[in-house]
DNA sequence: CATAGAATGTGACCGTAGTCACTGATGACC
DNA sequence: GGTCATCAGTGACTACGGTCACATTCTATG
């Protein structure tokens, strides 16, 4: 790595990372690009090279966060149970990461995707999200799949409705319990959600 | 009226008026409050003795728009029918009346969500948001409630819960229609989701 | 009609995100 | 080592939302 390429790496992670602390302490609205450039020693204009705005760099912090998900994901994916059970552990593992440090996760998730709703109708950002939930939902589909053919679920079921459908709940709850002050559990909620749609309502 | 009176009502009308026009032409983030109190030939500081922000005139948009909605759901909300067809008639009322004017919605809703999320924790903003949703689970809830007593849903069922899913559901579709660029049916989406929630996914 | 005081209007001013024309450092090549 | 093209750094500048102390207009009262 020649020297102006790790300038380039070091000055980028300087950001990153005294940004990440201010936006912990202060809150992201409260921390202006001109503190996190003087603290980082840096002019405003340099912030700018690396990142196009402020909030583009709730998107790597997003990034970053998604690769661990990700990873615990995949490592209980293969598991054989029944498609319930998968899909509820599908969804508690993610609540059960998310749980570990709500305040971060209100700040990613509300600013990031207040984000990409203002940067109006085609943005990376906003191509990312999409991307992100289908991988979502193709995960469901697939566990969904293996039910039909495990005959646990009705195979005259619309998979992509279905999966869809889950998403909605798992994302509901996670908004639900992002915008609650008091400790109600992501977990439990979204299980019993889980288990009205495998049910159904009607008689 | 006073003349005093009347002079206020006017110009808050005429402020209501252009931006809608404005931001009809050329989106919200495009329109300055410059450009909004020029036209309506009166100063910055007056826009701001009506409007707290330029982001409030999307909540009393927003405002304007549910008071038809409302009264359009009540008229139809006594009719006598299964739980089933009550909630879908919910939903397609619903969804009939957002079609009529995508591009106006999409503004609203989205504009109007952002800026909720934006403000953070406590602002009036949010707190008549959520009024909204408990008002609109709430009918979900009257509607599932019947259909209990009239034995078209599992009584075992927790109607909170239920009511919060399908509402869920509801706010997933508007969400995926919004988005969406080409013209998918909002109400038919709708439609098979609830279908799905009745049903349930279990063999 | 005169006047006081309240309601409303005003625009210079502020803070902050983001831009850009210029400056300075770096490294490929001789 | 010297030269020059390239790429990162810089900070004054712009644009915009929002504020506030002061100016103007209206109305209640004698």
């Amino acid at each position: 790595m020649s020297l102006r390429e790790k300038k380039k790496y070091d000055t980028r992670n300087r950001i990153f990372e005294i940004s990440g602390r201010l936006f912990k302490e202060k809150g992201f609205e409260n921390t202006t690009v001109d503190e996190i450039t003087k603290e980082a020693g840096i002019a405003k204009g340099t912030f700018f090279n690396y990142f196009p705005t402020k909030e583009s760099l709730l998107h790597y912090f997003q990034e970053q966060k998604e690769e661990v998900i990700f990873n615990i994901l995949e490592s209980q994916m293969s598991l054989n149970a029944p498609a319930k059970e998968k899909v509820k552990n599908f969804f508690i593992l993610l609540a059960e990461y998310y749980e570990k440090d709500k305040t971060l996760l209100r700040l990613l998730f509300l600013e990031h995707k207040r984000s990409i709703i203002a940067s109006g109708q085609r943005s990376a950002g906003k191509q990312h999200w999409h991307e992100r939930q289908q991988r979502f939902i193709c995960i469901l589909s697939d566990f969904l799949k293996e039910g039909v053919e495990k005959g646990e679920i009705k195979n005259r079921i619309d998979l992509k409705i279905a999966s869809e459908t889950l998403h909605a709940i798992y994302f509901h709850s996670l908004m639900k319990w992002l915008h609650s002050d008091t400790d109600c559990s992501f977990s439990g909620d979204l299980s019993a959600r889980v288990d009205l749609v495998f049910e159904g309502i009607g008689e």
